[in-house]
DNA sequence: CCGTAGACCTGTGTGC
DNA sequence: TGCACACAGGTCTACG
């Protein structure tokens, strides 16, 4: 569900409510979500650390405790964090009590998310996130970075922007964003973009996600804030969901495709 | 190394 | 109404 601007959302939301408060209770009730340590000595290592620090790299939240323990969450598609619980709301998964009296849930319907608590010395167990790529937003990623990383690569361009290890934070909605903001054809090979190609899809990543995180993010369906409300940049979107409807730009008919196993939507006529 | 299909899980929407 | 199938803001793994 939720790329980097939702994850930014979230954990600007959640901040304010969380920093310097104390952990006073874990519960934890689906035994797929934590990935590092053991259920057990999870519980164990949260319980009575502080929130020093609260933010985001990629899809990741970063949350920084006393006594140098880090706890990292990825809500993956449909997982949730929510500050106290609206009325109904289902799939719960974990809960953290704070020192005054808050709760932050978890909650997650296909329950693909993830949670680790670490130390420094344990970066072994936690998968992707040692391989994330440069962050969007940042002038570490910009069109050299992408030709560098996109020279001789046959795969669509699509998919290679969905890997984290180019650039950390995008998905299926933002890349299909950036590509049609671009003018570029989805299913083009990495390796055939030349130069203005790449600056312009530089550019374009960087526009979209911007906007997106002015807009709050984007609610399809299941991403909620920290507070349990939908974004707005679903009416912003140019492309994602809109297959078979008109260009906003040029007014052909908007094409559905598959790349990157993933529905990838674009305008014929702007994007070739 | 590269690229793609399938797997993970639980639901919703669609067509017959 | 029931049933089958496609599809869903993400990543891993296995295989050619």
């Amino acid at each position: 569900m939720p790329e980097l601007p939702e994850v930014e959302t979230i954990v600007r939301d959640l901040a304010p409510f969380l920093l310097n408060r104390r952990i006073v209770r874990v519960q934890v009730w689906d035994p797929l979500l934590v990935r590092y340590p053991g259920r057990q000595d999870f519980n164990r290592r949260l319980t009575g650390r502080i929130i020093l620090g609260w933010g985001r790299r990629g899809k990741y939240i970063v949350g920084r405790l006393s006594g140098g323990l880090t706890l990292l969450i990825h809500l993956r598609m449909t997982g949730r964090l929510l500050l106290n619980l609206a009325p109904g709301e289902k799939y719960q998964r974990a809960a953290l009590d704070l020192d005054d009296g808050a709760r932050l849930w978890y909650c997650d319907l296909r329950r693909f998310g993830d949670m680790w608590a670490y130390w420094p010395g344990e970066e072994e167990h936690l998968g992707g996130f040692n391989a994330l790529g440069p962050e969007p937003l940042s002038p570490d990623f910009n069109s050299r970075w992408l030709a560098q990383r996109l020279a001789g690569r046959k795969a669509p361009i699509k998919a290679l922007l969905l890997d984290q290890s180019l650039v950390a934070g995008l998905g299926n909605i933002y890349v299909d964003e950036a590509l049609f903001l671009a003018g570029i054809f989805p299913g083009r090979p990495g390796g055939s973009l030349g130069p203005r190609e790449l600056d312009a899809l530089a550019a374009s990543v960087k526009e979209v996600l911007t906007r997106a995180i002015e807009g709050r993010g984007t609610t399809f369906r299941d991403y909620r804030r920290g507070l349990g409300t939908p974004g707005e940049f679903q009416h912003q979107l140019q492309v994602y969901g809109r297959s078979g409807q008109p260009c906003l730009r040029c007014g052909e008919m908007l094409a559905r495709m598959r790349a990157g196993g993933r529905t990838t939507v674009y305008c014929p006529r702007c994007q070739q």
